[in-house]
DNA sequence: GACGATTTAGACAAGAGTGTCTAAATTTGT
DNA sequence: ACAAATTTAGACACTCTTGTCTAAATCGTC
């Protein structure tokens, strides 16, 4: 590193590059083969690196995980909220608006990437290092929930919903919309994006006929010249 | 083995004591430390048994593995089907029914060791092992939904819930009643009782919301009656 | 108590993986 | 093109695990 001169900044340009093929590809063998079954020399040739250059950046194996999912956890967060940033607060057709928010939330957050190693990294590992995950359970569910009850509550308000308790109609929100993902989810899968459209939209039409208003006229005639053109 | 009388029951009676108590404890070790992590003298020393017995059961590690997968599956699948024995065919309280059947299924199948374990083995090694896992499927899934599926049709021809498609209405019943406890179960904890019922209760009110028919002016008296008792 | 079958403890070879080290090759900034 | 830093390949010691083998101990049954 340079001598006396701007310490702050010793990694030079390709370097911060290596340590990201690092950590994504310690991320794909990480949640394909566990973290014992994880071993450096896959990973380091997933890399295009070499195994000392893992060492280098990391430590060791150990270390090198809690980086994949800390980087994991960060950028899901970004990504969730963004998301969240796209709710529904003034509708025009609520129940599209609501399906299209259930996509997005699936596909950017849930069914991708990083979506599905995160989850998968939790499920796995998460009971072998419990302060690590109450990190992740604090910065994720714990201020993601929150801001997606706040929306609902929100909707409420302004007299687009009945909800008594908006944390747990957020909740059964998300779990609506995702009830006919769960086999896949739970096999590691990814679901189409029709699946998803599917699932969403069934989702949202339960959880509009438990908390939505009672159709006014307008409404009802506005739906039912939609439907019949 | 005997010489030459009766050659199908070789294993005398401790024998399949053994062969259990040493699937039991795989089921345990696969779990905390994922396939790769196991180590077969955990396991032999868990099962109060010496390593050469594990390897006199079941050859290696990959069949021992095998084993305890089709032993949890088929276990689950019993009390699976005992569960949804129960189901509120002509139901009282339909409300407090429901909550019921839900409330035993996290108990008995989801939240009771062998649903716990079963569901973390999927979720970590069902990738690496494609037939074993379409197996599960297929018993599993494949079998207890239209089951679950069939009662609420029935719940709807006898006229207690409106419903379009029971499959669909299945699987939101399912992911309402477990709404609140996906982080839980993500992490592999165990709800407590309160928990469970405390998730059963909203799902099912929401369920009902939308699935129940408008009260009847009895029913209304009814439950205005029991409010007040 | 005696017999056959099962279980046990321990040693063993073979293989795989981690983490370290070194010297040579390569990249980077100037 | 130079000098410093980084990366690389390969060898290495060490540990851990699997699966086998053997001889002694234990169990169940007659």
């Amino acid at each position: 590193m340079r001598p006396g001169f701007s310490p702050d900044i010793f990694p030079p340009r390709g370097h911060e590059a290596k340590r990201l093929s690092i950590v994504d590809a310690a991320a794909g063998v990480f949640c394909r083969e566990g973290f014992a079954g994880a071993n450096i020399d896959l990973i380091s040739a997933e890399a295009g690196v070499s195994r000392q250059t893992v060492y280098n950046h990391h430590g060791d194996k150990e270390k090198l995980f809690m980086a994949v999912v800390r980087d994991l956890t960060e950028r899901c967060n970004v990504g969730i909220f963004a998301t969240i940033a796209t709710f529904p607060d003034q509708p025009g057709d609520l129940e599209a608006d609501l399906i299209g928010f259930a996509v997005r939330l699936n596909q950017n957050c849930i069914c991708n990437r990083d979506g599905k190693f995160l989850r998968k990294l939790i499920q796995t590992e998460g009971e072998r290092y419990p302060e690590l995950f109450a990190e992740w359970r604090e910065q994720g569910p714990g201020r993601t929930w929150p801001a997606i009850a706040a929306r609902f509550a929100r909707l409420a308000y302004g007299g687009h919903l009945t909800i008594d308790d908006p944390d747990v109609a957020a909740r059964q929100f998300l779990g609506l919309a995702n009830a006919e993902l769960q086999t896949i989810f739970m096999l590691g899968g990814t679901p189409s994006e029709d699946e998803v459209l599917q699932s969403a939209t069934n989702g949202v039409r339960t959880f509009l006929r438990a908390f939505g208003k009672r159709p006014s006229p307008s409404s009802v005639k506005k739906h039912t010249a939609l439907a019949n053109a």
